[in-house]
DNA sequence: CTAATAGTTCGATACGTATCGAATCGTAAG
DNA sequence: CTTACGATTCGATACGTATCGAACTATTAG
């Protein structure tokens, strides 16, 4: 099926819509996530990983820590909009949404 | 004395000098505050606000919420080099550090 | 000096979040 | 169908944070 999460930008009074952004981004390992989806470097020999985007079990390898907790993190990128998911098989691949990103910038030059 | 906070812009491995802005940005009411801050609008009758800056009273006023929380609040914001204090007498007035802000959306972007 | 006002610090409580392991679900391979 | 693997959900625990009131400090006004 492959029904893939759209992202869309809410807009609320204020920036309560980027209420969820900020505290998506408050913690180094979903930043270290971000980045790692903002590479989108794909491993030639790799199975697991299409073009642009990454797996949860890669994600789990690379900061080392066990599935259950990066399914929580992800679902806290994605409920803040700042990634997209994808399941493809066995695999959910995840992408990064540089909107969200842009918007979230742009409401702290907004400040 | 008046003695300024400045507010200097830590680098590390990886954005981990941002850590505590990212920190410091989760949180409604302290982007409220920095909204305020961000405002620096004089008002004419006031005594206890000078020009460009906004003293504690005045945000613990504004925010409804008692004078601790307020302190708490801005020791997170200060910490985070996201505001400055300087004490004139027998207020504290605060203002906005936008090269840390800057710098905080240039940290996104760079995702 | 005393009283009043602004701000901070401290202690307590309540709530939210990060993390793990175990159990479960979905899909693919045998 | 059974097994294996990736992902999610659930429950438990530990840690961090927000908030308040009370006590304290600092400064000004009388």
């Amino acid at each position: 099926m492959s029904r893939k999460t759209g992202c869309v930008i809410e807009k609320g009074p204020h920036d309560l819509g980027l209420d969820a952004v900020y505290k998506a981004l408050a913690s180094e390992q979903r930043r270290e996530i971000l980045r790692i989806l903002g590479e989108v470097t794909p491993e030639p020999g790799k199975t697991c990983c299409a073009a642009d985007e990454v797996c949860g079990c890669k994600l789990s390898e690379r900061l080392g820590v066990v599935p259950s907790t990066i399914s929580h993190h992800m679902t806290v990128l994605r409920s803040a909009g700042l990634v997209s998911s994808r399941r493809d098989g066995q695999w959910v691949y995840y992408s990064l949404c540089r909107e969200m990103l842009d918007a979230a910038a742009r409401g702290l030059q907004r400040l």
